[in-house]
DNA sequence: AAAAAAT
């Protein structure tokens, strides 16, 4: 990894400062009161001088008129170039250890105990201070997938959540139901010794509306449609709100995305709370979406704000070795799916399979099945309960290989897959032979979770895919490796072994 | 095209 990092202020009068631990040891005299509970060796107050200093002075490197050392304290192996940008004059200091949060024992403990943390990742050092730290400015931040951007969000909510008071306090809304239950699940389990309570708003059958009682949950986590409809409904109140997070952001506010539905939830909530602070997170955010959300971030509030990009030719992983396997027709893509992935697949952990339609899912479940293989399909036409149970099954290691749409496309999380195919290439829809390289980055990022090793298979038939490959490589300035043969073994094997996973 | 969800 030679990747270097940058810590620099949008404008050059007005730089951004970074403190040193003394100084926000100062300000953080009520959290030193909760720390009680903590095992010893997790205190900040208990970490002895010497390493202090070190840690001190570690921090003062961070110093941005010295960019030598910058590079050199941020330089780590799950992440890399993060352009972080400040506006106004709020000193924020890089995160080194939880402790330098100014968040509850009870946080720390679900931090350390329950997720088995031991230090904040890269973006997690970086964006944590900023959505801590008053005044509570908004932030648009983009980050690698399987970073750790999941927790940003949800330490934000969870310590921005008063557990005395029962009422929705932190609201965060994903484009798919599965992403909102995976991240509530992370949230009851960070939150696990705060008592911090929550609520999942997405389409439930047999609950109608007249049933629902208001919400008196102090987290709400959700699909768009669902929150816009409790909140229609007045059975979402807004009056508590403190953070509003979207999960995905690009996709949220993409058009032919949920752009009106995310829009109208934003205003709604900033017109009753002006105050409340609003997150953007994705691990992409193309020019486009780029520009609305920094016009929208601005729109809703006088506030200011920070950002943090990650530049295109920088978001792949160098964890994930991709390679690009010819077909000469659309069988020879079965056969491969058939006799190359699911025989040596199985050897390396569990795999995703891409599709482009509901359809082809359908279609490429029904012929592997017939050969006698065991595989599952998710795909939107599922019944909820249906969807609910691959899930399931795939998260708990029941099934090895998943086929999807791109439902499953981003945030899904789970560590054990280490092979991604893309059966077909992600092609934007309105644009004649784009490819949709948002998408194909998600799709990767399935594998390689938190600098796990992985592999991604792309399997070409004809001129288009050729040219969508390419265009995808360039685009990332990530060179894509041959398979020689579709046919042969030894060609996946030793593409296996290349990537570390034999 | 797919996704969520309302129409």
């Amino acid at each position: 990894m030679a990747d270097t990092a940058t810590v620099s202020s949008a404008d050059s009068s007005n730089q951004a400062t970074i403190s040193t631990p003394a100084a926000s040891a100062g300000t953080s005299t009520e959290s030193s009161a909760q720390q009680t509970k903590l095992p010893e060796s997790k205190r900040w107050a208990d970490v002895s001088d010497d390493e202090k200093d070190e840690i001190e002075s570690k921090i003062e490197s961070l110093a941005i008129d010295e960019p030598k050392k910058v590079n050199e304290f941020l330089e780590d192996p799950e992440s890399a170039n993060i352009e972080a940008v400040t506006s106004g004059g709020t000193p924020y200091t890089s995160a080194k250890r939880f402790e330098d949060l100014n968040i509850s024992a009870e946080l720390l403990q679900g931090l350390y105990v329950e997720m088995k943390f031991e230090r904040p990742s890269k973006i997690q050092a970086i964006t944590l201070p900023m959505i801590l730290t008053p005044p509570y400015k908004n932030l648009i931040a983009q980050a690698h997938n399987g970073s750790g951007k999941t927790t940003c969000f949800v330490l934000g909510m969870l310590s921005r959540v008063d557990p005395k008071l029962a009422a929705p306090q932190a609201l965060c809304i994903c484009p798919t139901r599965e992403l909102a239950m995976q991240n509530q699940e992370v949230l009851e389990r960070m939150g696990k010794y705060t008592g911090i309570t929550s609520i999942l708003a997405i389409p439930m059958e047999d609950m109608p509306m007249s049933k629902l009682p208001p919400v008196n949950k102090q987290v709400v986590i959700g699909t768009p449609g669902t929150i816009n409809k409790w909140f229609t409904a007045r059975k979402l109140g807004m009056n508590s709100m403190n953070i509003l997070v979207f999960d995905e952001a690009d996709h949220m506010l993409a058009e032919g995305g949920f752009k009106q539905d995310s829009e109208r939830i934003m205003k709604g909530i900033v017109k009753i709370r002006p105050n409340c602070q609003v997150l953007l997170f994705s691990a992409t955010f193309n020019d486009a979406v780029k520009a609305f959300a920094t016009k929208i971030v601005t729109e809703i509030s006088v506030k200011e704000y920070n950002q943090l990009f990650v530049k295109k030719e920088e978001l792949s992983l160098d964890s994930l070795k991709q390679y690009k396997v010819y077909c000469p027709n659309e069988l020879s893509k079965i056969m491969v799916i058939k006799d190359k992935i699911l025989e040596m697949g199985q050897k390396v952990g569990q795999t995703i399979i891409f599709v482009k339609t509901r359809n082809s899912a359908s279609m490429l479940h029904k012929s592997l099945v017939e050969y006698g293989y065991e595989v599952t399909t998710i795909q939107g036409a599922l019944q909820q309960e249906d969807r609910d149970k691959i899930v399931k099954e795939f998260k708990e290691g029941l099934t090895q290989v998943l086929i999807s749409t791109d439902l499953l496309a981003r945030g899904f999380d789970q560590a054990q897959v280490n092979l991604v195919v893309n059966y077909d290439l992600p092609l934007k829809y309105d644009t004649r032979g784009e490819p949709d390289y948002e998408v194909y980055l998600h799709r990767i990022g399935r594998a390689g979770r938190f600098g796990r090793k992985g592999a991604v298979f792309n399997l070409l038939c004809g001129d288009r895919d050729n040219m969508l490959m390419t265009k995808i490589e360039t685009h990332f300035n990530s060179p894509v490796a041959e398979v020689a043969s579709w046919e042969k073994d030894e060609d996946f094997e030793d593409a296996l072994k290349k990537a570390g996973l034999m």
